[in-house]
RNA sequence: GGAGAGGUGGGUGAGUGGCUUAAACCAAUAGUUUGCUAAACUGUCGUACGGGUCAUUCUGUACCGGGGGUUCGAAUCCCCCCCUCUCCGCCA
């Protein structure tokens, strides 16, 4: 969510920013935010007087009362009861504007950072940089959904059976490889000074609000109707969500978080082409990076993150890019987004196996999540989070890209997490 | 699932109708003292939204889990809801 103050005092820039999100009229939504927060303000005003009146007043019965006064003291007492509607009515069409104006700001998307371009398709995406080569594969090679069936590591069909499409079924060196790499990346997160939580992966609805899940995309979460619970999408919303309403001293600062979850995501309509095998799943494993840094670091620390994914990548030896999205594709509430893609050697194609963000103070002010300086002014932080990385579409890559007439070689760095170094 | 207790500031915790943004203590912070550290002493120390001011500052309102009610006046009384804890039951 915007802060009312940045869209008054920084309206050019707003503007031309949400407009390299391709959105329209952006000027008519700002003046109409411009207008409710006006007559928020004038509506409190002339409620707080009333009420500093009928308050002074009140203290002034207590004072008759107390000298005996009883007539004075009634005619006051009248006069403060007549205030009294006056006061319901104002303060009632204040929280009016103000849920009017929730309601709009909950609708306008993050700025995005000047670096970001312009553009509405993945097409205008910049390639930002490249590693690796791109394996060239015998003919016969295979797509991952082949080989989890000609090895048996992946059974989508018993997962049918126990759950539904989309909740895959780990099995003997498939569940070990899992578990491979979430050690692996969580070991490597560790390195890199990232402090290991595991959080519930069900959240209340008010942590759904706090990262933007809601009010906007409940579509997309498993709801738990009884409890009132929703299962996470990713780690990112429990994590983040354990700085909601939090005063951060400055010298805890930056706070760097991982975990490891499961996600789950319902992907209600997403359906269709390139879908197949563990391209798009109902629940996934991921582990998640998360910072909480000083406005003023928050950049460093997006570039830092985004390194941290690259070297997975580059020890996993799998070749990929990275993309700086443009205004268009990225999500409402990231101001600057760098998408991993891996090469897929048997299915030719890109697969994004992590998006690290920077969300400025756009989730902070949602979760008033702030510090105070040393000069004593509270201010809000920035949240950044990326995915270190998403385990399922990095198994399709290995398995595809390493694929050899003996079997499936295990990326180097895995081995001592797996035990094996070939799936045969 | 049954019974009970309770939700107050960064923390512990006092406060049962006006003198309470709220005692006290701890933490934090600035200073004094001091070979150093520690200790002691003194001061400061909630948030949000407004108003006047270039600004330090001044000032209004709201906030004691949430919502409603009683009252001229509510942390305090009443109603509803939520949450936490303890005991019993069940159980990984």
């Amino acid at each position: 969510m915007l802060q009312v103050s940045t869209i008054r005092e920084q309206k050019e820039k707003v503007i031309s920013g949400l407009k390299k999100r391709g959105l329209k009229d952006i000027e008519v939504l700002l003046d109409q935010v411009i207008k409710l927060d006006d007559s928020r303000k004038d509506y409190q005003q002339k409620a707080d007087n009333l009420k500093a009146k009928s308050n002074a007043e009140s203290k002034r019965v207590g004072e008759l009362m107390k000298a005996g006064n009883k007539a004075e003291a009634d005619a006051i007492r009248a006069s403060v009861a007549e205030d009294k509607e006056r006061i319901k009515s104002l303060e009632q069409a204040q929280q009016e504007s103000e849920v009017n104006l929730r309601e709009l700001l909950y609708k306008i998307p993050n700025v995005p950072y000047e670096k970001v371009p312009a553009g509405k398709t993945p097409e205008e995406n910049i390639n930002v940089y490249q590693h690796g080569e791109i394996p060239k594969l015998a003919a016969d090679a295979l797509p991952h959904w082949e080989l989890i069936k000609k090895y048996d590591i992946i059974d989508f069909d018993l997962g049918v059976k126990i759950s539904g499409a989309g909740f895959p079924v780990y099995k003997g060196k498939g569940a070990k490889l899992q578990r491979a790499l979430i050690n692996f990346f969580l070991s490597e997160a560790e390195k890199k000074g990232y402090t290991e939580i595991q959080p519930p992966i069900v959240v209340n609805e008010a942590s759904g609000y706090g990262t933007g899940q809601l009010p906007d995309k409940e579509g997309q979460m498993y709801f738990i109707n009884e409890d009132g619970l929703y299962m996470i999408p990713t780690a990112e919303v429990p994590i983040t969500n354990l700085y909601r309403d939090v005063m951060v001293s400055e010298e805890n600062l930056p706070i760097k978080n991982a975990g490891y979850t499961p996600c789950f995501r319902r992907e209600a309509g997403s359906w269709g082409a390139h879908v197949r095998g563990l391209n798009r799943l109902h629940q996934f494993d991921k582990v998640e990076i998360v910072q909480i840094t000083k406005p003023e670091d928050s950049y460093a620390t997006l570039e830092e993150m985004s390194l941290h994914v690259q070297d997975l990548l580059e020890k996993l030896e799998l070749p990929y890019r990275k993309l700086l999205l443009c205004g268009g594709d990225m999500g409402v509430n990231a101001a600057m987004t760098y998408d991993m893609e891996v090469f897929s050697a048997a299915q030719q194609r890109w697969l994004e196996v992590s998006s690290v963000s920077n969300f400025e103070a756009f989730q902070a002010n949602r979760l008033k999540l702030r510090y105070k300086s040393k000069e004593g002014k509270t201010q809000l932080l920035h949240t950044l989070n990326g995915s270190a990385l998403a385990l399922p579409r990095i198994v399709a890559a290995i398995l595809e890209n390493n694929q050899t007439p003996a079997g499936i070689k295990i990326p180097a760095v895995l081995i001592p997490f797996t035990g094996f170094d070939l799936i045969s």
